[in-house]
DNA sequence: CCGTTTCTTGCATTCGCAGTCAAAGCGAGT
DNA sequence: ACTCGCTTTGACTGCGAATGCAAGAAACGG
């Protein structure tokens, strides 16, 4: 094998560098040569658990610091074959809600070591390109927050790659997910409505291919039918606060007579039903017209709303779905798992409650 | 040099990996292999630009498709040392305005053909460590949406990493940013405000070490000194709802007239302001009492607020950082430089102005 | 038809580090 | 002194792809 140099012949087989170079990092040949061991010593020094005399670290150490030595992570994870990348996919960061979840997944995934590579879609549209990107960063595992279709998954899923869905699933694929239960959540406000003597439902949902938006719709009018009351109209809406007041419009322009209550798909229409309510339809909230939300955002809490809603625990779920996820890379053969955790009912004081 | 295998006389030194193994990933050697080509030849496929013949591209990509291969990123990234990663450094991403700031540059970084890795700090604390994380995934660049210390600063540009402060910067140190004009925003929105007749200004500030709310507050108290209005109460806030009541209750209680218009660093606390207003302190908004905020994120639209603000455009600001960052990450020669961006007012219906 | 230029293509090497293996060091026991 | 265990250390290889170089192929000009 052709080699540069011909001095150094204890060293190791790496060429020294020129003396003064560009040199921009300092490698762990560096740190060796500087501390006067060889580089598989210093990789040592680095990992966790490896042998090394206390005499050996701390030379290493100084020169490391000397040198301002950062251990190269993508080499690190060619070698390994663990990147410590999560790859987080999420579509509506202008929301109210996932920045919240981001949030939490973020804490979750440092506090097991893994970074976040975020894939940030304008339109849960593109996935398939995005999904490319996914795959070739030799993510340890992946949270979805968006839709994926049969074949998405299966491309992944044929890459080994673990993936966890956040509040949301495949019909009819196992697949791993974490969600929060809507239809308790859904008939726990029913119920509470119900008693406090509403009986002219109103109900916004999200778009029909949301499924935990189709969950809460569904369970609502599940659980109106068993109490009785049929025939709930129901509107759509795409979780913005527009369509919260666009879905109100349209619920009073039905041919009957207004709702009582509207139940909303997320808050963030609720809180746009509420507004329309007051100041377009002039129907005060609660007395006239209760409404309830789903998901228990920062501003579902402010004075002027205090909506009525179902909290959901992001941070627990942010935390199953880390722990999913990273026992699923340390194990590949676990089955798939699904969590559903239960939200919390805040009452507030946008509906008239038992 | 040990060589496992004998055969396989003309292509390439690697040996073949056995015929049915648990093989997760295929190489390009695999799909070299299979197309019966150089290894060298399947990467020249997959680099735009590289010489390569039509025939020879086909048969290499229908290797590769039924190979099911895709490019290792991590590889890639260790030879031609550009990770094609970016680091975004964020703070709140609970607050209503960083998630849109994140949202954007994650469609800038992507136009761009950057992934970004995500740094949400929980309290702009840990940072060094958190520094140290980007370092060791050798990032192209760094956008900082969070305050460094000199000496952070100082340990990115040892390692020549580009990086670009949003909406901040460190006084007195050379470096890029990107940042909306608090000067001008504040002055607008003062010189309307005096105009319509307002003269007891109250301010709710942002934390002390916020180089962004103090140069908005600031600016406001210079216009105001200029205006012949002097002695101007100011508060701090820490840019969350409860301090924005927590303000405007500190105002009314300070030893003189109440203020006819506070000024609000931000839009969150500039609406928790006006719920304390009116429903804590029976001051009806606009009628009695003026609040104006900044930013512009979504809920300052809503109709229970109708919030004047200076709208901070987010978008540009954005694509001018991957600008910069990206112009750096080519030619690393190119001086700092800050741009500064302006605001725009939105009336809104939170202050009488002129 | 041959010399020359331009394209293609393969070989070998490299990026920085981790892990395997074997050699070396080190006690303790006999 | 020698052997037997155990720890520490270093040489070497390979993770997967990109690329300089040079050989081979094709195109071109005369």
């Amino acid at each position: 094998m052709a080699r540069r140099n011909t001095r150094a012949p204890v060293q190791n087989r790496r060429p020294p560098r020129p003396a003064q170079p560009l040199q921009t990092t300092a490698t762990s040949y560096d740190v060796a040569r500087r501390a006067g061991v060889s580089q598989s010593a210093v990789s040592r020094c680095f990992m966790p658990g490896a042998s090394a005399s206390a005499k050996m670290r701390e030379r290493v150490m100084r020169a490391a610091e000397e040198l301002g030595y950062t251990p190269n992570a993508i080499a690190r994870s060619l070698i390994t074959r663990r990147s410590n990348l999560i790859a987080v996919l999420i579509s509506n960061l202008t929301s109210l809600y996932y920045p919240e979840v981001l949030s939490e997944l973020a804490a979750a995934a440092s506090s097991h070591g893994e970074r976040i590579l975020l894939f940030a879609l304008p339109h849960e549209s593109d996935i398939d390109q995005t999904l490319d990107q996914v795959l070739q960063y030799q993510v340890d595992g992946v949270v979805a927050a968006v839709r994926l279709s049969a074949g998405q998954l299966e491309s992944i899923n044929r890459r080994r790659i673990p993936l966890v869905f956040f509040n949301r699933y495949l019909k009819d694929m196992p697949a791993n997910a974490v969600c929060c239960d809507q239809f308790d959540g859904a008939r726990t406000l029913i119920t509470r409505l119900y008693e406090a003597g509403h009986r002219r439902f109103g109900i916004i949902g999200g778009p029909k291919d949301s499924v935990v938006g189709e969950e809460r719709v569904q369970a609502t009018l599940e659980k109106l039918t068993e109490l009785g009351i049929v025939d709930t109209p129901v509107v759509r809406g795409d979780y913005d606060y527009a369509s919260g007041k666009r879905g109100l419009h349209e619920l009073v322009k039905m041919n009957r007579r207004p709702p009582q209550v509207v139940v909303c798909a997320n808050d963030v229409m609720a809180i746009g039903c509420i507004d329309a309510a007051r100041f377009e339809l002039s129907l005060p909230v609660p007395e006239k017209l209760s409404v309830v939300g789903f998901d228990g955002v920062g501003p579902a809490l402010w004075t002027s709303y205090r909506l009525t809603t179902i909290r959901q625990p992001v941070r627990p779920m942010a935390e199953a779905t880390l722990r999913l996820l990273m026992d699923r890379i340390e194990n590949p053969a676990l089955p798939p798992e699904k969590r559903v955790l239960t939200g919390q009912l805040i009452k507030g004081n946008s509906a008239r409650l038992a």
